[in-house]
DNA sequence: ACAAAAGTGTTGTTACTACACCCATGG
DNA sequence: CCATGGGTGTAGTAACAACACTTTTGT
């Protein structure tokens, strides 16, 4: 059960909080948005951004609250990752620390460092270091639920402008997953998951052969059956 | 990030409990262990298992603590579901519960009444009213989750004797996807995945043919690729 | 010999992989 | 007319679904 009978023991000490590895792509690789911690002991360590939560407020609005501040941005994909709490993770207490995934466009963010942190960046997943508390950890777990995710739905949407090529969207796919992909064989995958419909535009400008516009036939996030 | 600066804020104050959708199959179809509330605003109600969880104890410790507690018994799978934190899900105060399901046999297993509730009982999905709390939610999300989890990992050995038939691990699948599957099709999926081996001896007793049995490969959770 | 559960193969369908050329446009 | 990316089809393979009879044992 979630209490013990009447009112709770008020022993307990322990903080909640929320991390967010907010990811998009961005020149044709998947990124993360990593914050530099001001203070020791973590000084100049990158992180994923978060922070606690407030008494009357659920995990998820608190990760949108954080989002919102870090980049600006509101209607992105969020999803709960899970709840990491070893005792030891966080050196100036007790803290358990929900985790989201969340997927942007980077397009249109423009990054503001706040005076929280002394630097906020899109970091490649490789190359980056330990980062600090257990956020190394979380990370991984949080890229791989996103691959994870890629295939069986529409989360795409979010790191899209709303109307995009097919070649556009393969990037995407490609970028996430870390792998080459077959043209047709995407055309006809994505064609067959019909979360996608054309837009009946072309992309102008290009100096070639214009391409097919698509949109998402909706932007909530639908699993394709399994 | 899990945490300002320096210190926390002392104003936050939220408990960390966990809950425990613990299921089994019991008479030919999956059922989960309830418990029955005692006092109000739930008296008599029946909700899942759970308890805060301590100063310097992980979730996962929490749930096998109350697990032993409930059950009596100790190796089961156990996985964590997800974090449940909508502020009025307790009207004692804000709770978040980070929510677990587990696996075990039924059979090992003789439910003992703590003196904590009113009474213990394996209940069948359908035709448990409302439960106390958010349970009802959890338990429909962690009944998902079994059944998500059953088709691509051997998490199935916890519901099961060291030794088993075919046959026996089909019922098992059965009850838990709620529906009959074909005989050979099933024997061919099962050998194909390789998580199960021929223990060399054969069940007695029957009043008919002799059926083989089989062991798995392991006792850790493996998830079959994807 | 019969009742009861154990065990076993084949066929069709569907999903995925590999692979190469013509098309439409801008310059 | 050429450079560039857009767009298309087919054949082989692997995973899954449907389906019925023979085998082994106890009584």
């Amino acid at each position: 059960m979630s209490s013990p009978k009447n009112g709770h023991p008020s022993s307990q000490d322990i903080k909640v909080a929320v991390d967010a590895a907010i990811f998009t792509v961005r020149d044709g690789e998947l990124r993360v948005l990593v914050v530099q911690m001001k203070k020791a002991p973590f000084a100049r360590r990158w992180a994923l951004p978060g922070g606690l939560i407030g008494d009357r407020e659920t995990s998820e609005s608190a990760v949108r609250r954080v989002l919102k501040a870090e980049t600006g941005v509101a209607d992105v994909y969020v999803e709960q990752l899970g709840t990491f709490d070893n005792p030891e993770r966080d050196p100036f207490g007790r803290v358990v620390s929900v985790a989201y995934v969340a997927l942007m466009s980077s397009a249109d963010v423009a990054l503001k460092t706040s005076s929280k942190y002394a630097d906020v960046r899109w970091a490649a997943l490789d190359g980056l270091k330990a980062l600090a508390y257990d956020h190394s950890g979380i990370l991984k777990t949080a890229a791989a639920r996103v691959r994870e995710r890629l295939g069986y739905s529409n989360v795409a949407w979010s790191l899209l402008p709303k109307t995009f090529t097919l070649a556009g969207l393969q990037e995407v796919y490609e970028a996430i997953l870390g792998e080459k992909m077959d043209k047709r064989n995407f055309r006809k995958k994505i064609m067959a998951a019909r979360l996608v419909v054309s837009a009946g535009k072309v992309l102008v400008g290009g100096a070639h052969r214009p391409a097919e516009l698509f949109k998402f036939k909706t932007r909530n996030v639908g699993l394709t059956s399994r």
